[in-house]
DNA sequence: TGTTAGTTAGCAATAGTTGCAAATTAGCTT
DNA sequence: AAGCTAATTTGCAACTATTGCTAACTAACA
């Protein structure tokens, strides 16, 4: 995702208002490497805004999304998630303590059994216990 | 997942009443392919004895799942799919259809980015256009 | 056939998200 | 500097997927 500078201009020259309800969404998820959901958006937006709506929040979302600012992901904790990276990379989701951090595969995975499927995309999700989780559980 | 018949045995075996309801959903779930979500077995199952309830679909859905009989994946359909194929697998979903077939990886992918993370698992999601789909864009 | 622990059905409740309409406002115009 | 107007925000209702609760029911055993 651009910086909320680009993107404050990008909003005007496509007609739209840079409201500071958005600047400080543009702000709040530049490099935000914690792929929050919305409503833990809006936690960290209403402590900087008291009174900005969680309608707003989910409205700016989908826009960012829709201009390909921001990517969604799904990590089985109900809410979806938004990350700013939006260069070709996979996610690996902690188990206890429910982190996601993103990371890089070498080389996409050959495939067996998808006959005629012309693949457009693929998301890998690892699952398992981060750095922080692993070594508490050894020292248990 | 097992056959009906086998379920039907670890069932009592464990205790638990093998129930018409049960073993409805035991039919209807052995060697289904389709990924079915719990609404859509709710319909065919309905089908078959008006009647039954939802929340027993989802009760049985569950309980399956815990025995290790179902594997449940997310797809972005919004709805959870439970597909009785609990062999190390994948899916490729059809963004035009909404199919969901399973996929085999020769290799797991080497991974960068994740410094102490213990994987236990790797799950890949494909998306794109299946067979049939891709077939009626280009005759277009 | 009776007993009882396990099960079902129905409904309320919850979480996450979206639709809608009235009130508000950014950004242009004058 | 004030007005105009289309875009935006807000609040709330509605909606989807799922789970909690509990009274009525029943499979399986004695």
């Amino acid at each position: 995702m651009r910086s909320p500078e680009e993107l404050s201009a990008a909003f005007r020259s496509a007609g739209l208002k840079v409201t500071p309800q958005r600047q400080l969404l543009f702000r709040l998820m530049h490099n935000n490497s914690v792929h929050p959901s919305a409503d833990s958006l809006y936690e960290a937006a209403s402590a900087q805004m008291p009174g900005i709506s969680l309608r707003t929040v989910y409205q700016t979302l989908t826009d960012l999304t829709q201009m390909g600012e921001l990517q969604t992901i799904e990590v089985g904790s109900g809410a979806m998630r938004f990350d700013p990276n939006v260069s070709d990379h996979h996610h690996a989701v902690c188990d206890s303590c429910g982190d996601v951090q993103d990371v890089y595969v070498s080389q996409a995975p050959k495939l067996r059994g998808l006959d005629g499927f012309a693949v457009a995309d693929a998301h890998i999700v690892y699952r398992g216990l981060c750095a922080t989780c692993s070594e508490l559980a050894v020292r248990r």
